[in-house]
DNA sequence: TTACTTTTAATTGTCTGACATTTAAGTTGC
DNA sequence: GCAACTTAAATGTCAGACAATTAAAAGTAA
């Protein structure tokens, strides 16, 4: 009889559902204070405790904050740029660590959203852009660089390229794949990459943005793709090879 | 002195934080089990009511499930893939609707993430996904639809299109800009006239990937990008000249 | 033995009531 | 008028209790 799934969810999660939809339809605005958690107690008929669980999951997702004191309580929070690129990266690694998507599908969506890029990171760029970029492909090039090093440069010259887009939406929908995927990506493919050919793409692309030429850049993108894909291959079949001998 | 922004986080933050950085650097696998909530407020030394606040916090973010009965208890939850997807759409949708994001640069991130999906759509588009298309704008040509409909309809037929390149992590990462963009595009899809003019874009699109022809596609997007901005720039203008005239 | 029922123990869900802490506003003393 | 103190309102935290749920264990009958 029980429908199977989710019957009755907890009383809190059900007034966090209630106090979300008012928040997201636009009901309450920007700032504005909700009721004190005794008042909601009241409204909703049920304990204290209960109505604080239920803020608590409301402030796990940035929709409210708290103030204490005095004409303090709960107030609608502005979702701040900064956390919304944080959960996106979060929501993003968490997607990818504990999914099984395989490696060639998140290689093929990091890519392709970057080639998005490239047309307005071309007619934006700015000399601080490409001095981004060109100081993590120097970095990249020093010899005695740690793998660590190398892969936070690695992430640090493809926030660069998106950077150079001069737009933060396209900037925070990039987040996921920039944070959370490419590091996934360099765990798989360290041992046996070639940072020289990396870095020859690296600087293929910051001279393509620098010309103002998109397509080129695209191109090589792409390039980089393909031998990621190949690198990533490689190592799942030493690894299946291995588990074979084991 | 104080410094500033938060200089104590409360107890259950704190706990919530150490929780999650044990689940997300790995320290705990998937599926298994927390401490239960009187053994955690002895390790960390505080009531079961904070305990549990910051297991809700957890809770929100999806980051574990509890069950109740015996051996039930709080476990670490594999974030499934509609989880993600609609946190995605959650946060982008109060990003875009809480700050001062401008039309013009939420347009111009959205076209350019479609955009990158041509490609692969046209190499990969199933009847079903041209299908899916076609319900879409022959809805969206119905003279009667409320303009509610018409833009569920719209973004039902930008999903089609993503979801054409058959590609989950793509598909997840645009889960912002396709549906988030809703709420914006209502504003400006309200006479006969732009109707048609979306309608005409959106069966051009449509024939382009039916053609496996991913250069039409995109210049087709950039179109309904230009018109779209069009649009919105003069919703915007009107809005202001009520405001002056009232 | 097997299948069914009952009991039991562990755990989360909820409530009550209390106290501590923080903060802004009001009040008092000078 | 200004500084120090008081007060009130709110959140933060705690302790203890009971209800509800659930799987395992124990018991029971065929």
């Amino acid at each position: 009889m029980k429908s199977n799934s989710t019957r009755k969810p907890d009383l809190s999660a059900q007034i966090a559902q209630a106090i979300r939809d008012a928040i997201m339809s636009g009901q309450m605005i920007v700032d504005e204070r909700l009721p004190s958690e005794a008042e909601l107690a009241d409204q909703f008929q049920v304990s204290r405790p209960t109505v604080r669980e239920a803020l608590k999951r409301l402030a796990a997702q940035s929709l409210i904050r708290t103030e204490r004191g005095a004409f303090g309580g709960a107030f609608v929070n502005r979702l701040s740029y900064e956390e919304a690129y944080s959960q996106q990266i979060t929501t993003s690694t968490l997607l990818l660590s504990m999914n099984t998507v395989s490696f060639a599908t998140a290689c093929e969506a990091r890519y392709a959203l970057e080639r998005a890029c490239t047309r307005l990171a071309s007619e934006r760029r700015t000399p601080d852009h490409l001095a981004a970029m060109r100081a993590e492909t120097h970095r990249q090039a020093q010899p005695g660089l740690s793998d660590e090093c190398f892969c936070a440069s690695d992430v640090a010259f493809h926030r660069a390229l998106v950077d150079a887009t001069d737009n933060p939406v396209l900037r925070y929908q990039l987040a996921g794949a920039v944070e959370a995927m490419q590091p996934l990506m360099n765990m798989i493919t360290f041992t046996a990459r070639s940072r020289e050919e990396i870095v020859r793409l690296h600087n293929r692309i910051a001279d393509a943005i620098e010309a103002q030429d998109p397509e080129t850049a695209s191109a090589t993108l792409s390039e980089l793709e393909t031998y990621t894909l190949e690198l990533g291959q490689n190592v799942m079949a030493e690894r299946a090879q291995k588990r074979d001998s084991a």
